[in-house]
DNA sequence: CGGACAATTGATCTACCTCAAAATTGGTGG
DNA sequence: CCACCAATTTTGAGGTAGATCAATTGTCCG
């Protein structure tokens, strides 16, 4: 089940949970020796749905992948976009049933790691346990942020936000630099994440083409004015709790 | 530092968690052990500040809380309502900086716990860390169900959808039945935690009077019609995940 | 080259907002 | 027990950000 490759993938989460975590020799390959099998799946294809009760979690090698809801009439709304190194559903780990879809945004490269393993790790090792639980109130800190756009800021306030933090989620994991980075989603998908239509997005990001802020187009987003960006979305990287070496 | 009137006070928890976990008597004991000390605060005091970094976290014994975030020029975002048995800032174990602001809606008895007890607690009983950790997750659940609301449904089913899950909320520790509850916050509070202003919340609430579906004054809700409420507000209790023994 | 999907444009509509004032409620001190 | 204050709820009128509907254009890719 432990092959050499396989090791390899599991680099990607160690490396990630390292950059605000320190562990030991021991912990370290404990993590590294999880079971694990690695799979390529095509874009828009589902991975866990909505009433699932999975038995393994989904580590994300490459690609982008986001998780959604469905409402009736066509509605949708859209929680989160994940890349690599995040475990989008990890919290199945402990919510038996899954309320909601994980599904890819582009072709992507997945590990997935059975709950059981997941378990024995964090039961052997809570400080590891910590780290991972830790990762899931960042989560949480992030749909906070989104609701407070989607709930009180202007639809250029919004999408302004959201590309400041897919930037700086990009860049913290080393894909992304110099203000520019890789933006899969289509228009449909941003209206769908901040409860926006899709013709409205497409206006606003006109306008902020025309400001001079952006450039999108072949999906990579490159952000001229940072600071007015920051100053226009009233965004705070605190949320995104960036912080060195914080471990349990 | 651990009176008898202080183990009484973690049995609220110990009573919450069970409702979802089994804990052995080492375990029960332990939490029941946990230093606490217990105060009384007053209606509308902030608790926990956005940008602070405490040390301890705070078990709701008696009273409402909510958490919350202000932006320029007034506007302000409620992210979560908190009752009997909550932590609502069990995050703070993890994540160092706060990022909003929790406080008092009514007057309120609260334990507060030293971080550095449950640290400790969670280390040595991984198992009642996996309770907590699940805690956590739900709240994040929740999160995303009012995202939902926000961004992709009227007013009108955000509300409808907020009374059922408060009732529900109550009516799991024991606080509400018969579609009767609490509902101590203001009209002003419903439209911040919903993304609307006070003359709208007020508009939809005559409208659910006047469909006969609920009632609501001095403070108490009743919902004369469940499954109505239920249906235009398209409420599904999955994300409230209550299921029956399901500790890690 | 054709087909599917994504982006763009135009025109119209409305759910909800803002501002401002009045009525109601609940608590408090005399 | 009443008078009063502050907070909350309610009502009215007018305004707008963003939705909806429908068509056109652009882009990618086999």
């Amino acid at each position: 089940m432990t092959s050499a490759s396989d090791i390899h993938s599991k680099t990607v989460l160690v490396r990630k949970l390292e950059s605000i975590a320190t562990f030991s020799d021991e912990e370290r390959q404990a993590i590294l020796s999880l079971p694990s099998q690695t799979r390529v799946l095509k874009p828009g294809q589902d991975i866990v749905r909505d009433g699932d009760t999975p038995s393994q979690c989904c580590l994300i090698l490459d690609g982008w992948a986001y998780r959604y809801k469905v409402l009736g009439e066509g509605r949708r709304q859209i929680f989160s976009f994940h890349i690599a190194g995040d475990i989008p559903d990890l919290q199945s780990l402990h919510l038996h049933t899954m309320d909601h879809t994980l599904a890819t945004v582009t072709e992507a490269t997945v590990a997935f790691i059975p709950h059981q393993s997941m378990r024995e790790l964090t039961m052997r090792y809570p400080s590891v346990g910590a780290v991972l639980w830790r990762d899931t109130l960042v989560d949480a800190a992030i749909f906070r942020e989104w609701m407070i756009g989607i709930g009180r800021k202007s639809a250029f306030g919004r999408i302004a936000h959201l590309f400041c933090e897919m930037y700086l989620k990009l860049e913290s994991v080393g894909l992304a630099s110099d203000h520019r980075c890789p933006l899969p989603m289509t228009q449909v998908d941003i209206g769908d994440a901040l409860g926006l239509s899709n013709v409205h997005v497409n206006r606003v990001l006109q306008e902020l083409r025309g400001k001079g802020l952006i450039t999108l187009r072949s999906n990579t987003l490159v952000i001229h004015a940072w600071d007015e960006m920051i100053q226009a979305s009233e965004f705070d990287p605190t949320y995104l709790h960036f912080e060195q070496r914080a471990a349990g």
